[in-house]
RNA sequence: GCGAAUGUGGCGGAAUUGGUAGACGCGCGGGACUUAGGAUCCCGUGCCGCAAGGCGUGUGGGUUCGAGUCCCACCUUUCGCACCA
């Protein structure tokens, strides 16, 4: 090497990886003090299912993200915590260990192993002394003593209910993980099953749960996405008194009292426009709905039976997206409320029993779906809602009305406006104690078991004579005992219930023989709280520790996918209040921001096995090194957005990282800064400082690149003080080769624990500034002149300008000055 | 169907409160250094045009001195919810 020349531009991203890998591991830069350290940053970030697979480059493009965010905070002072584990039990890794005929007790510690070989190479900052594997007996012991706390609270029971049942999966599954009809892992049809399960009564903190949304800092799509599911709607409950079918079938009697006799059962409907009750013309049951068998007439039972036979079979997928509407008549009639009238009962399907009370009143005047039944059955349809320019007589024309407008037909309510006819009509029922205003949500209480295997047991024993009894926390955890037979059946009944010797157990109350329940708990519940757990691994005594929690959570920044926007952030949220309520913490939401990230997609497409195009993050890191890797992910795109993954694009980054690295060989320890690359040096301190905590890391990388490019301006020879913040801005990014090339500007310590570069605002004015100058709004060109040039002054130096002043031909009509911009001369 | 986003060069994507559209990167063209270059460095690169100039942010209107940005209507794509009474 003799010439300065052949010197190579490049670094060995290899070689000086796994020097900072080791380096790090030795000095424990990535270790916490979480006793003792100030100014605590709880930066998490969502924990990854370990596959088979590996790693995917979505995890890598999360993690990154939630990293370079903590390294930024870390260089702003703060004692930044940044977790990571593995949410290893559920029926993803059970399925996959079934299908490759391995148990998961093997297979999930490998896949462990291959996991943490990616993730040490990825270069995150991750305290990995305070991990998590929600598989292990000392995480899920503390899982069981969650289950525990709800028990206590009473918010945890047992029901038989119609749950979702996946035949491929064979276990039951929460509404959350039903989609469209099937089941969001496998996507089969999901049936429903009478079946006995454990629930959680998150039903009970809808309102808390909705309402709290308006004081987190979270991003707007999630915030929306809860509020939906959560599914508030206003509306009242009313009671039709149903005519005995025995005593009233065949009568032709038009309209009867109340008072009647032979009223054996009411119907409870739930109705948002109470208002409308006049034009209630007949009632809608679901067909599972529990009256029907009552109200069903001899005449009409084959039907009704063939009907609901029918549509209990009937997959879920083509009952949800045919609008074609079907139906039954019971043979039975109720009473309208407030027209006294006898209207028909009916089942259909577009009723459901999940929602509501399971029963409408069917308004098919106002209410598009009731409109197309009431035709297709001939069922009356009379207007009680009269728009804009209609009244009492206008008919229909082939649709309901469903806008606003005025009662009519509606006895002495006629004239009201629909709002304040829904609160006067409701007083009204409600005083003849025909019903009352009620809110109703969509949210349903969580059903948490599974007959499954992969799984913490559900820490309950059921004894002849005690009952259902908790199992005591001195004896937690109960251990998930390992067989060989942990295939699921058929049958409704966890593969754990073919072990007596594991089940058969002494009732904790009495001492007498009793049987273990073999159901395990949801997947959701193991991440339901795990953020509580990282900061006190370690205390095998207690879930968490009272004073660490109080010092850390709630969780400062959170980074995840919005696929889990209303299973896992909900849940988490739920588990935390209810905490919070028994007195364990001091917050009741765990997440004081929340930000989704964005998917990644490669080449215009989403990334599939079955297209071939996944990306294998081992290949780029093995070419390109973790940091170049690193910071082209975040360069593709908005990081909240995701971006296009091309594997062209990740050459720039490395040939800027390589520039840098030369820039920093080559720099001349004593000159001074100059002062030109200076100013846009202290402009860049401030845009990067300003975007990272945005999280937009991809015009932060595009303002280090520019820099760098008026750093080698003319081939000049760079001076330390203008590379030597610069280092330490890509450093979140490309901590690697921050480290090392912070290591050839002489420190001693490690680049995360100096601190973040300041820019000096007096350096980011100047005293002239380029006029853009326009004629009639169409832009002619640019003078550099005075910051406080008047509009005269201006308008003169563009007529003296002559590839400007050749376009203002005649008397201005009007002048515009923008102080410090632009000037407009209006011809 | 409902709701939320989105639409900018050949491509990924930038653009304070309305104020130089296309930052940064890829790709492409030219040059330098080279036995060589898929390395590196320099210059150029929205479209049309020799040029002067004109035209350009999904489409059509509008507001304004001035619109990618604001308003109205429509279209595209994506995501979420999907008979929720």
């Amino acid at each position: 090497m003799t010439d300065f020349e052949i010197e190579p531009i490049g670094y060995d991203p290899s070689v000086v990886e796994a020097r900072w890998r080791s380096s790090w591991a030795e000095r424990g830069t990535h270790r916490t003090d979480i006793a003792n350290g100030e100014r605590p940053f709880y930066a998490l970030m969502m924990f990854p299912y370990p596959s088979a697979e590996g790693l995917h480059v979505g995890n890598l493009f999360a993690f990154t993200g939630c990293d370079i965010y903590a390294r930024f905070q870390r260089l702003q002072g703060h004692t930044v915590f940044e977790p990571l584990g593995y949410d290893a039990f559920g029926i993803h890794s059970e399925n996959f260990a079934l299908k490759v005929g391995k148990h998961p007790m093997d297979l999930i510690p490998s896949n462990i192993r291959n996991f943490r070989r990616q993730l040490d190479r990825a270069g995150l900052m991750v305290d990995w002394s305070r991990s998590v594997d929600t598989t292990q007996p000392d995480y899920y012991k503390w899982t069981q003593w969650v289950f525990l706390q709800l028990y206590k609270q009473g918010l945890a029971y047992k029901k038989a209910a119609a749950v979702n049942w996946c035949p491929s999966c064979k276990t039951v599954l929460a509404n959350e993980q039903v989609e469209g009809g099937t089941c969001e892992r496998c996507g089969t049809v999901v049936e429903q099953r009478f079946l006995e399960q454990w629930f959680f009564k998150i039903s009970d903190y809808a309102p808390r749960l909705l309402k709290n949304l308006e004081t987190l800092d979270w991003s707007p799509t999630t915030v929306q996405a809860q509020r939906n599911w959560i599914g508030k709607s206003e509306g009242a409950k009313l009671r039709f008194a149903v005519i005995d079918p025995l005593v009233d079938a065949g009568s032709s009697a038009v309209s009867v009292t109340t008072e009647m006799r032979g009223m054996t059962a009411q119907i409870e409907v739930f109705t948002t426009r109470p208002d409308t009750i006049f034009g209630a013309t007949y009632l809608v049951l679901a067909p599972e709905h529990p009256l029907v068998e009552q109200l069903t007439t001899p005449n009409q039972d084959g039907v009704v039976r063939e009907y609901r036979a029918r549509s209990s079979k009937q997959d879920l997928i083509s009952r949800k997206t045919t609008k074609e509407k079907t139906g039954e008549f019971t043979g039975s009639y109720a009473v309208n409320p407030a027209t006294g009238a006898m209207i028909p009962i009916w089942i259909a399907d577009y009723v459901l029993m999940e929602y509501g009370t399971g029963a409408i009143m069917a308004v098919p005047g106002h209410d598009e779906r009731d409109f197309e039944f009431a035709q297709k059955f001939d069922l009356p349809i009379p207007r009680v809602v009269a728009g804009e320019g209609q009244d009492a007589h206008t008919p229909f024309n082939g649709a309901a009305y469903v806008g606003d407008g005025v009662l009519v037909n509606s006895g002495e309510f006629d004239g009201l406006g629909v709002t304040e006819g829904k609160a006067k009509v409701t007083a009204w029922l409600a005083s003849k104690h025909a019903g009352e205003g009620v809110t109703n949500y969509r949210l349903h209480d969580w059903c948490i078991s599974r007959q499954r295997y992969w799984g913490p047991p559900i820490p309950i024993v059921y004894c002849d004579d005690c009952g259902t009894v908790p199992v005591p926390e001195s004896q937690l955890p109960v251990v998930l005992p390992n067989i060989p037979d942990f295939k699921p059946d058929d049958s409704g009944i966890s593969p754990l219930a073919r072990h007596e010797e594991w089940y058969r157990t002494p009732c904790p109350t009495c001492g007498k023989m009793a049987r273990r329940e073999t159901d395990v708990s949801d997947t959701f519940l193991d991440s339901a709280w795990y953020f509580l757990r990282y900061p006190s691994v370690g205390r095998d005594d207690i879930a968490f520790d009272a004073t660490i929690t109080k010092k850390w959570l709630p969780v400062t920044t959170y980074i995840g996918g919005n696929e889990h926007a209303v299973l896992h952030l909900l849940y988490s949220r739920f588990i935390t209040m209810v905490l919070h309520d028994a007195g364990m913490l001091d917050f009741e939401e765990p997440f004081a921001k929340f930000r989704a990230h964005g998917l990644i997609i490669r080449d215009g497409a989403k990334m599939s096995k079955s297209k071939g195009n996944v990306v294998n993050p081992d290949d780029y890191i093995e070419q390109w090194g973790a940091d170049s890797f690193r910071t082209y992910l975040m360069f593709l795109g908005p990081f909240e957005e995701g971006g296009d993954f091309r594997d062209a694009g990740i050459s720039g980054v490395k040939r800027f990282l390589d520039r840098l690295w030369a820039s920093v060989r080559d720099c001349d320890h004593a000159a001074a800064a100059e002062d030109e690359v200076n100013r846009k040096l202290h402009a860049t301190i401030k845009k990067v400082g300003e975007d990272v905590p945005a999280l937009s890391y991809n015009t932060a990388i595009a303002a280090m690149m520019e820099y760098m490019n008026a750093l080698r301006k003319g081939e000049r020879k760079t001076a330390r003080a203008e590379v030597e913040p610069l280092v330490q801005m890509v450093a979140p990014f490309a901590p690697h080769v921050a480290e090392e090339l912070w290591e050839m500007l002489g420190h001693k310590t490690s680049v995360f624990d100096s601190r973040w570069p300041v820019y000096d605002p007096s350096l980011l004015v100047s005293d002239t500034i380029e006029l853009v100058v326009q004629v009639s709004g169409k832009t002619r060109g640019k003078l550099v002149v005075s910051k406080t040039i008047t509009q005269d002054e201006a308008l003169a130096a563009a007529r003296a300008d002559a590839s400007i002043g050749k376009f203002i031909t005649g008397e201005p009509k009007k002048v515009i000055l923008v102080p410090g911009r632009l000037l407009n001369v209006v011809l």
